[in-house]
DNA sequence: CTTGGGTGTTCGGCAATCGCAAACACCGAG
DNA sequence: CTCGGTGTTTGCGATTGCCGAACACCCAAG
């Protein structure tokens, strides 16, 4: 175990130069130097590492496999300086690579981690987003938010947020076609689904009486979107009646380009997750970055802070039952 | 990132000596050494490792994880080691830790071990049974043995066999009550049941006909038990009827200390799975052992073996000359 | 067929670095 | 107060690492 570490990162350099000399003019460093560094690496794994030409150097099949290896491990070194460094100061030092949903991720995790960036000027960040389903571990994420069910039991989770839905639909619509009275109305609208028009869309409203079973009812689609911002875009279209997470729906009821529907009905809410690999060591930054999203997140997520709670649901010479 | 990688290994053995006049004069080397690389890391890092005292040095909360930090680094540094090395040779170097229940590991999985380790003398092996549910993950387990479902989606699986499960008694047991004729008559007898006695025992047959649902009987259980070696002794003892893996009533069968009932309608079987950590790298030792395991128990496992219905219990010999 | 420019490898000599041992500073137990 | 145990500092010696030039090699272009 005592290899002399610094032929390994000689090894590694010439790999990602495609060459001793040009790792040996990047470096700065003769390539007589990185040419005995390699031999001895050799030696010592008793593996042959480079296929040497004239032409240049080719990895082994070894070569290779050790070079993904060691980029491996110094990350992992890399990790644990910087879990250690900075301890004394306080602040933060590494990097954090976070996978997100389109909608949230835009709307209210970027704003977020804009801030915390700015509180810790040492870290590191790169934000992905995506709809789609990611695999945070193979796809080497810190951290990935998730909203409604966990799939995944080989990562770990933290509760950051309810996430609240609401139907909604435009006001030219309820004028046209009117408002449900109860839940079962429903059935008689238009409703703009979730996913394939294939499954059978159906609503889960809360139950009226504690210890219930939920209520569901199985909704007609005319129009089906996996996407929650083209949903969003659909109801105010005029399209029908949409179940929409709230931190979607939120500007829309703002500026009454979508009015909600049956609000003592509420559908039952999914929950957004923050999740993250089960490692020995949580880094610090995913530490503390999952600590702030819960602090701002928890209690009244920034979707829920506006004023638009108290406001009058009428439209127009409409008077929409509120309450 | 361009540590002196010898300072690491110095400070390492400086805390695993627990002390520098310690590390040093079991490395042979000067105190000054240790204490000048141990100094210069910190410097590097810009964190106290340990406090330092006329009495000794104790780990700093910075040290103590950079300490464990590193160990991680340094194991996987290994592996990466013992993947490259010795490629050309194809023989395997690394070690490997594997947990397995107790009844299949001390009766095949052992026997088949030490064949193994024969065959690469480089290898290291630690065997941990255990008929508790072991984490894979944070025991730090290469290799497992999972019998029957798999509950943990983070572990890749491979199967390796069939547990084909038979109804037995002793023939005491037969001669006394009769022996069931028909699915139906087993309600009749008493039943020597897994796990406890709270939950309503039942056991599942293969379907008559192709693609129907499982055939289900609840039976009713004089007995229960945890462990199927003991749910074998009791079922020799003449207590009732047991369903027991055939990998575990086999010797007993051959010895005629059982005899199998309804051998025309088999229970639905087990798999056996061989389970480990879904990593970057799989080390060619585990991907080996997993050949192994699958080329030896796939079609034929050594309990369906007529000429190896004897004994499997005594460790070694008779089954490695089979190979 | 020759030659030039690009590989990576080898060699000789210089010197910086490393490492040791001894001396030093410190503290607590007896 | 002294002794025995820490870890730290210092000065000197030589081993080690390093560079640059010369070398060997092969392909491609002329």
């Amino acid at each position: 175990m005592d290899y002399d570490f610094s032929d390994i990162r000689a090894y590694i350099q010439v790999v990602e130069n495609g060459g001793i000399n040009a790792a040996a003019s990047r470096l700065n460093v003769s390539k007589s130097q990185l040419s005995a560094r390699v031999a001895r690496l050799e030696s010592e794994l008793h593996v042959k590492l480079l296929h040497r030409s004239p032409r240049g150097v080719a990895l082994t099949d070894a070569g290779q496999r050790f070079y993904e290896h060691m980029r491996d491990v110094l990350a992992r070194m890399q990790q644990a300086v910087d879990d250690v460094s900075g301890e004394e100061s306080g602040q933060i030092v590494g990097s954090l690579r976070i996978a997100a949903p389109m909608t949230f991720g835009t709307a209210y995790l970027g704003p977020l981690l804009y801030a915390f960036m700015r509180e810790h000027p040492a870290l590191d960040l790169s934000l992905d987003l995506d709809d789609r389903y990611v695999d945070i571990l193979s796809g080497g994420y810190d951290l990935g938010v998730r909203i409604g069910r966990l799939y995944d039991s080989s990562l770990m989770a933290r509760r950051i947020a309810a996430s609240r839905r609401v139907l909604v639909c435009s006001p030219e619509y309820a004028q046209r076609n009117g408002v449900p009275e109860t839940i079962e109305d429903i059935r008689q609208h238009d409703c703009i689904c979730y996913g394939s028009a294939s499954v059978a869309p159906y609503w889960q409203f809360v139950p009226q009486e504690e210890g219930e079973a939920p209520r569901q009812i199985v909704v007609r689609g005319r129009v089906h979107l996996n996407n929650g911002e083209s949903m969003r875009d659909a109801a105010i279209a005029g399209l029908g009646i949409a179940a929409l997470p709230m931190f979607i729906a939120a500007p829309a009821l703002r500026d009454h380009k979508l009015i909600e529907l049956l609000p003592e009905s509420p559908l039952t809410a999914d929950t957004i997750y923050a999740v993250y690999p089960q490692t020995r060591y949580v880094s610090r930054a995913v530490r503390a970055l999952i600590d702030t999203l819960v602090a701002d997140f928890e209690h009244t997520p920034p979707w829920e802070r506006d004023n638009l709670r108290g406001k009058p649901n009428t439209i127009g010479s409409i008077d929409v039952k509120s309450r």
